[in-house]
DNA sequence: CTGAAAGCGCTTACAG
DNA sequence: CTGAAAGCGCTTACAG
């Protein structure tokens, strides 16, 4: 087995050709336009030195000099290729790589910032590896504000997939228009003839959480409904329960709208339990797709969040970011969800 | 919104500090043991100016000086993340993405190397962009051999995972030990008491297709049965039909071992159409858990592969290559599979 | 104990 | 048309 080869520099390329570094550089960059002319023939030099010596510019060598690299980082709070829940940065990431596929980008993967506990760090001990790419998007739910905000300072180029915000420090993503989906599928539930349409979630606060409750009270609203804080159902971790349902059908509830993970297995099983049929006694409109859920055959009627289209424009995002000169302020896209129809709404048997 | 920051440099630091940056440098790394000794006050004022500043060192400065940048290239002949057969590369990708997070290491994935028709290319135009990390894991179904052996004969440091021989040029890997576990696979069929076993797969030559059919082959020498060269089925596509399967039924076929694929579909529904229960009539042995297949729940009497334990070996093995200093010729690890019982293999009804 | 200097391998004005 | 030079921001022997 031979030894590894000494790799050839600019410099030898140039030597060979015998011509200057500089020279070399701009041949072999295909910079030879407008006012820089090389002959013909010393390129051909320069091309024929570089085949001879097998020649690969050294990429970190051109992004300390330029100043850029042409990477994009992928930074993810959570392990990115998750066991156990294994879906959810799936479709983020087709999106994403798709478009830096198209764009001619690489990916770079955060990978080396454990901290041990699962989540991961942006900044060890002061330093942010993520300067190592030009720019990053970021994905997870946990998310660190502190780290955002410093990252935000420091005025690295990032893009958040999902909404996020930072009381006093803007920053740039790309999200799904929960307040307007769930509007829209207030609609549907209204006009199918519903009048009492409670909404269950969980009793937390993340930005796509308060949307879909926004869009809720919005989607009341617009059908001339009043908001009643008794059908705001927040309950901690997926607790909910025959008697938070009693509750509700006491209250002439004929439908609900739930936020998407476990607490959707809990509000059926409580249908089940107390023999409720779906949607004849109860409809059920669900705040988004689950993870895996193949939206063309979903049993729930509901929405579908555009997962991987969010992903491919935070790429698009970002990289028009990286091409401004002077900073624009934080950019945003906002992409609808698409309407899955589904079979858990239904007319209400008895109306109001 | 403010103009972005001038980042601060270690010369920045340095001068507030009133040392070199050769000292900066020492100190912010905490490369102050042994020879080097400096005092606990100057190390302060470094700390402090560093902290004063926001300082952050620029890692591609670093990696230009210290001649490695910490980066562990990732690159796959198709895409990485394919809608339709989502969950080819997944399981590798865990136990990459895993390995590397432990070992403290970061994963470039090289996405920018499309060629349009849904391959990638690892050289474009001479060049070799997997040079941007110091060594790379590979992966892929359609791989390019001539791009192996240009890898191999450049020097470049990577670990294919998965099987693979060039004539003339060795390259490390790891990969299942399939012919093992088929023959592992062939003795537990022979002693559920079969003595004519059929061997079916797809016309086609890769490394793993070769070992299973050694494995049968050592599988029923083992257990003192000749190799019928009837009873090795290798069809186009997956184009395994009646009439395939009536040929071996007349020549006194009790199981059949299946490669994995589109082919087991194409077995299964030749034996409802010909009324053959499995394992009745017909056991059935599959060689590799089908993609997403949960193998604790596993239907097919098999073996499972070691996916992810692959991935994270070819990590663990390109670490290893590139903290050697020299060249130790190519490395490889072979994993045992697992044996999956499932319910698809049985006594036959009548022995032979 | 610490600084000056060279070097990592490129690119990019700036001269000529 | 092309070269010499400076510079990107670090690290690392080498002196002292």
């Amino acid at each position: 087995m031979s030894a590894k080869k000494q790799r050839s520099r600019l410099s030898d390329v140039a030597q060979l050709a015998g011509v200057s570094p500089a020279t070399a550089s701009l041949v072999l960059n295909k910079r030879v336009t407008g006012n820089v002319r090389i002959p013909p023939e010393t390129q051909e030099r320069v091309f024929a030195a570089a085949a001879k010596l097998g020649y690969v510019a050294n990429p970190v060598a051109q992004s300390l000099a330029k100043g850029r690299n042409g990477l994009l980082g992928v930074f993810t709070f959570e392990a990115i290729f998750p066991i156990t829940q294994r879906d959810f940065y799936y479709p983020f990431l087709v999106g994403i790589e798709s478009a830096a596929e198209t764009l001619g980008y690489d990916l770079l993967l955060f990978t080396s910032a454990s901290t041990g506990d699962g989540r991961r760090r942006i900044y060890r001990n002061g330093q942010n590896r993520l300067r190592l790419a030009d720019g990053a998007i970021l994905l997870g739910i946990e998310d660190s504000k502190d780290e955002l905000r410093a990252l935000v300072e420091e005025g690295y180029p990032f893009v958040f997939v999902g909404r996020r915000e930072l009381p006093g420090a803007e920053l740039s993503y790309t999200a799904a228009d929960y307040a307007g989906a769930t509007a829209a599928l207030i609609d549907r539930i209204y006009n199918a003839g519903h009048r009492r349409i409670a909404y269950i979630g969980v009793d937390q606060h993340t930005e796509s959480a308060l949307d879909r409750r926004r869009g809720y009270q919005e989607g009341l609203l617009h059908n001339g409904l009043t908001f009643d804080e008794e059908l705001m159902c927040l309950v901690p971790d997926a607790r909910f329960d025959q008697t938070a349902m009693q509750k509700l059908l006491e209250l002439g509830v004929t439908a609900v709208v739930v936020e998407i993970g476990p607490i959707i297995s809990a509000v059926l099983n409580a249908c089940k339990e107390m023999a409720l049929d779906v949607p004849g006694d109860m409809s059920l409109g669900v705040l988004g797709n689950p993870f895996g859920d193949m939206e063309d055959m979903s049993y729930f009627s509901g929405f579908s969040i555009p997962r991987e289209e969010m992903g491919a424009q935070a790429v698009h995002l970002l990289i028009r970011m990286l091409n401004e000169n002077s900073f624009h302020g934080p950019q945003r896209v906002v992409l609808p969800c698409t309407p899955v129809t589904g079979s858990t709404i239904a007319a209400p048997r008895s109306r109001a």
